[in-house]
DNA sequence: CGTCGTCTTGACCAAAGTCAACGCACGTGG
DNA sequence: CCACGTGCGTTGACTTTGGTCAAGACGACG
């Protein structure tokens, strides 16, 4: 069950074999939970970890005025929410989009981890972790800030399409992403309809074709390009570009 | 010199004694950088962190055509780039806004205070202020994504009078924010010639003057309201709004 | 005194939002 | 097996927000 979080660790640097081990041996009880239910509420403050098994899960926020804005994705092999363990209150929500599955990784097992046994490694390897959804939620606010409505998507969808690779989710070009338009959009900053006619143009321009649960990218150039896409704020993830 | 950085730390949890002292007797050597300098570029591979003395510095990125978005200001006290040490490449730029004073900080000191010196207490604090970074990115995120020009810019206006009150940048009402309408504009995403009208909007609500190097906010409740400004974000510096 | 950077103003334009209607697929219950 | 409702996507008409371009004011500074 870890090992797409060790995969994923290991992307960063060497995983010593202690901290495989640990990891390994970590005692995960698998629980399902439905689409569209939180995980984490804006608000609580969480005493664990969730590993996340199977689905796909999004960090989000709400405006006072009741709009939302979709702050990441996040895929099988996350370990969720550092940022609960080191900041306490949740300052905002992370919810399942599709069914998903997750395991309870107690706060206290990751800070001795981290702070007590340096052996294993895993420290700073989960800190890189953490430093690169920082990363990204940079370049997501030059997306939504500087980037016209085509760009925009198109920019998502290659960063989506990077990160479905790299976890296992796509066979070469076909990439499972089941997700509503409307979620898309959320992620992006523009409206239903927007998003609707900004995938239509990209759809028409043979870049992509997307529906039912599976975004299939025809042409990657022409994609990147379309969305100004430089994979390298993805860091070791930037490999498959 | 590290008094800043040591009152801010502190904010986030206790100090031990030897935390303390490393840090004093840390050898700093200060250097000016003149203003619209870059302190870290895009892409470079820096060996080291700086610890910001004086001046006001900020994050950006460059989008392929050209336009500049700012990612987040940075106050003294602050130590720029933990990102850099832990990601390796710089995906972003760091640039001095005003005339700077840094001192470099060898990126083999940090990370031996947070690996291997646990009983300095360092580790933690340096990574929840890491994470404090990231909380601004999300909400950030929301702020051009989800919200318009008078809201982005009276929150905006509300996060950093806040954060250089926290700084001591500020006396009451009255904040040094020495930076052009143009940064401004840069920050939020939105046009210079559009920032010089929500500017004038919000003076004209009678909520903020703004000029001269300095912000006054004439009515902090109004301006919160503008903004939908809700300081939970920003965690334990929350209090003093 | 002239120049440059910054801010302001006005006129116009383009991008994206809003509102409303409709089609379609899917699942449910009669 | 069909009727119906619901959620999702699409389309069109219209509005709003903010961007663009261009000109001018103003002040700091050489």
């Amino acid at each position: 069950m870890v090992a797409p979080l060790i995969r994923k660790l290991e992307r960063f640097g060497p995983l010593p074999d202690e901290g495989r081990r640990a990891l390994e041996g970590l005692p995960l009880a698998a629980e399902p939970v439905v689409a569209d239910r939180d995980l984490f509420h804006e608000g609580e403050h969480p005493r664990h970890c969730l590993l996340l098994l199977a689905g796909l899960a999004c960090r989000y926020k709400t405006t006072e005025d009741g709009r939302r804005q979709i702050l990441s994705f996040h895929l099988p092999g996350d370990l969720l929410n550092l940022t609960g363990l080191l900041l306490g209150q949740m300052d905002h929500g992370i919810g399942a989009l599709t069914p998903v599955e997750v395991a309870p990784v107690p706060h206290a097992t990751v800070l001795d981890w981290m702070e007590n046994r340096p052996r294993l490694g895993l420290g700073r390897l989960l800190w890189r972790d953490a430093m690169l959804d920082a990363a990204i939620w940079r370049e997501w606010v030059v997306n939504v800030g500087r980037r016209t409505a085509r760009r925009r998507v198109a920019h998502l969808l290659c960063e989506l399409a990077l990160r479905l690779r790299a976890a296992g989710l796509a066979r070469g070009d076909i990439c499972d992403l089941p997700v509503t338009q409307s979620v898309l959009a959320d992620a992006t900053g523009l409206s239903e309809v927007h998003m609707s006619r900004t995938l239509q143009d990209l759809r028409g321009a043979g870049l992509i074709e997307f529906g039912g649960g599976t975004l299939v990218v025809r042409d990657w150039d022409g994609l990147k390009d379309a969305g100004g896409f430089d994979p390298r704020y993805l860091h070791q993830l930037a490999a498959a570009a």
